[in-house]
DNA sequence: ATTCCCCCTTGACGCATATCATTGCCGCCC
DNA sequence: GGGCGGCAATGATATGCGTCAAGGGGGAAT
């Protein structure tokens, strides 16, 4: 895939920036809107790559991404899923290293790059700015370390339905209110879970023969809500 | 650094302070100095608990701590060790929310509380201590998403042998060089992990048995690093 | 339509790891 | 000293899950 297109006429960047930009004061959110480059990339491109080095940070003004570590033996396990309104980029940025994860679109999606001088810049400036990123990274962290107490102490089949509820917490449902409204294949789900494809699978159409949910290609369809939290098994 | 605390009560906190707050202008080095109050917690006591509003944040002076996940089942997850110098309880502090941890003191320890409202009023002027806050933000950040794919992805005794060069970049050795400064119950060590208590038994008698590591008691011996960081297997 | 290729699916197998149970060790208290 | 309780160590056993292998289906390109 080549690189993606410019896009000159991105007027959804201001709605979009709801999520964190609207904490910015006016003038700095002037700023940004000058500065900000917009394109648009295709399904599976790239937008940023482990290993190399942050210019900047990324805002998702549509689409949805994926971000993911690639481990030592080349499995990949999948950090976080973006939607329209995050950022993305910004810990590297933040702790001024290499990126520790890959950024590839789910879907074709539309994607602001604002440059790093402006960004730290204007985060020096700007208290409330800063203060809703530190929300942000809180939060992330809470939902890591969360995460990583699942890893270690659940079994897989309440992994996925887990991974499933949040699959729909974060990028919400179709409209006949059942059906995931992303496509991910098998492995993703599985680098998702943190398992293998074929348990991913096993578990799926258990779930189905349980009459949880309903599988259709790649589509995922939550039947049985009640069922599938029970089968996650939350407590927090 | 100079002595920005006047503190009568903690004599100890300036030095410990370096680490975040050495950062802060000084008229809020000051502040801090005035509210902040300490106190010495005993082993085993908790500092704060899971599920607890936050009132403030924390910061150690000398000591060590636990910060800990109870899994649903009642098995704990350690999450992070806090050594002297840095702070806790910041991130529910922040996105305003109950602990999502237990702190609990490895051994007696000398804690500073500094009040929520102070220290996130200090925060919003403070630029330069608000950048540090989101250093250390992403710094963690950073290393909850590495160990999740650690967890997802290396095999048990991989990541004993990470955790124990873990403890050791954390609090260090003891004077020989070689003896871990930290004594760490087996159960511990296996919630640090991410595994059942005998199997990290069992691999600590296997690297003894191979003579990476020497057990005496709850001291742990670090013999042959080269041996033990290969069988960590790092890339990142 | 045919071919190809990728992905999904299912089965079989084996290993790593959790679980259960037992024993031993050490320090502590009465 | 004797018993007691917590922790460490080790063995036996069970099983969840990863890995390998083979088949099947659907979409895209030609």
């Amino acid at each position: 895939m080549a690189t993606p297109f410019h896009n000159p006429s991105c007027h959804h960047c201001k709605d979009r920036f709801s999520s964190i930009f609207c904490k910015a004061e006016q003038c700095n959110l002037d700023q940004i809107a000058d500065a900000k480059v917009c394109s648009v990339y295709r399904k599976g491109q790239v937008i940023f790559h482990e290993g190399a080095y942050p210019f900047g940070v990324y805002c998702v003004n549509d689409g949805k991404i994926k971000l993911s570590h690639s481990g030592d033996d080349g499995r990949e396990q999948i950090i976080r899923l973006v939607k329209a309104g995050d950022i993305m980029g910004y810990k590297a940025l933040l702790s001024n290293e290499r990126y520790t994860a890959t950024a590839t679109a789910l879907e074709d999606s539309s994607i602001c790059f604002i440059p790093k001088d402006l960004f730290l810049n204007i985060l020096q400036k700007d208290a409330s700015l800063s203060f809703e990123m530190m929300r942000i990274l809180s939060s992330e962290l809470r939902k890591a370390e969360l995460k990583i107490t699942h890893l270690a102490q659940k079994p897989v089949r309440e992994r996925l339905a887990e991974t499933l509820l949040f699959i729909k917490e974060t990028y919400g449902l179709e409209e006949d209110g059942h059906t995931l409204s992303v496509r991910l294949s098998r492995e993703e789900i599985a680098n998702l879970v943190g398992t293998a494809t074929e348990s991913a699978i096993r578990l799926l159409s258990e779930f189905k023969k349980d009459g949880m949910i309903e599988l259709e290609g790649k589509k995922i369809r939550l039947l049985d809500m009640d069922e599938i939290i029970r089968t996650a098994n939350l407590q927090d």
